[in-house]
DNA sequence: GTCTATATTTCGATAGAC
DNA sequence: GTCTATCGAAATATAGAC
């Protein structure tokens, strides 16, 4: 994305970072151009400069949104230093980093609601982001079984384990971004590091018979 | 569904299972009276002799939406004649089934859109429902670990361990509705057996180190 | 590229007949 | 209880000056 000229191209980023999180926060249908514009300080009219009509500027949001977010996972998993213990705690880490600090984490619903209008875009971010990440963190988990370091597990059922509190997390805080106590309800650190070791402990192997 | 008076009566609840559909659908603001109306096969304004306001309509569809969803979860609980291990794969399946067959499951983000315009939405939904569910399912674990049935585990990381991966299953499965293989991407009799197994692994004890 | 001003449609909500 | 008709506000989008 190189440009000569900084006014523009920054203009046109901005109303993305912007556009994405009122998308996110509010919906598709509960975000108006006008409140838009006036987020960013703009009048109504120069977002039509930028992009046609909301739908595509609502396109290039989800589009635009998740580029270089895989490839975080993909040098993770490439990592010849990291052990595999350590590259599953390092892949967790940053699965929670980009659901819970970017806006992605928060797109599932967003994509449902705008789908019957616009169909291409819940193709394009779950090919090009969801089932890309599944995809990776299956491969370093597959990897490590094959090489005799974890063992067997079904993997769609561990993908579903592995992501789904994170997505589930990220979307209980939002719901509850309003309480006094939301962190003491959903404490990110605490839930991530328990989430850790127990999906750790289902790799290290079948359970021994619990003894009382 | 009992009915008397199928004009009256019937109406009131016809509107709100529609609208609860509606709005978990299409989000607060992209659920229009009108539609809703159509959908309903009456007028628009017949809608405000039922409910004052699109906003009451709303409550009423959150707040009496998921009365009696927790007794099932209360009497798994309380049944003396499962085992510890059944108790948990019942009370998965009720989980699988509320969140999938059922708009609940679909909520947490419509709750987090309407948050900032009717805060008191997302308390009473998060402290009927939520809370509640989440009370249960944690309390029978923590029941059967008293009961020696159980491993000691996290409380906590076990919770989410056991719903995120329901609820976000949920949420892929709207998003991915008007997929032709959504059923192979997201199949939920597998994903739910799989789930099960797997946490009834980490109940049944500490692994046992794996030797490749 | 950004602005003011405006066209057009759709929204939530109300009035009043039946 | 449901209807037709309509209001005022807010939505998307456009026209044209600077």
């Amino acid at each position: 994305m190189a440009k000569a000229d900084p006014a523009s191209t920054d203009r046109r980023a901005e109303i993305i970072a912007h556009g994405t999180d009122a998308f996110v926060s509010h919906g598709y249908a509960g975000t108006s151009m006008a409140d838009l514009a006036r987020a960013i300080g703009i009048q109504k009219a120069s977002l039509y400069h930028h992009f046609p009509s909301k739908e595509a500027l609502f396109i290039a949001c989800v589009t635009e949104g998740f580029e270089g977010a895989v490839q975080r996972l993909e040098a993770i998993r490439a990592d010849p230093t990291l052990s595999d213990p350590d590259r599953i705690r390092a892949a967790m880490a940053e699965v929670y980093r980009i659901n819970l600090t970017t806006p992605v984490g928060r797109m599932a619903p967003l994509i449902a609601e705008v789908a019957p209008k616009i169909p291409e875009v819940a193709r394009t971010f779950h090919n090009g982001f969801i089932a890309r990440h599944y995809a990776v963190v299956t491969g370093m988990i597959t990897d490590a079984v094959a090489r005799g370091s974890f063992a067997p597990v079904d993997p769609l059922g561990l993908q579903h384990l592995i992501f789904g509190p994170v997505i589930t997390l990220a979307l209980s805080r939002e719901m509850t971004a309003s309480f006094p106590d939301r962190d003491a309800l959903y404490p990110v650190d605490r839930i991530r590091e328990s989430h850790t070791d127990l999906i750790l402990r289902l790799l290290a192997g079948p359970a021994k018979p619990h003894e009382p």
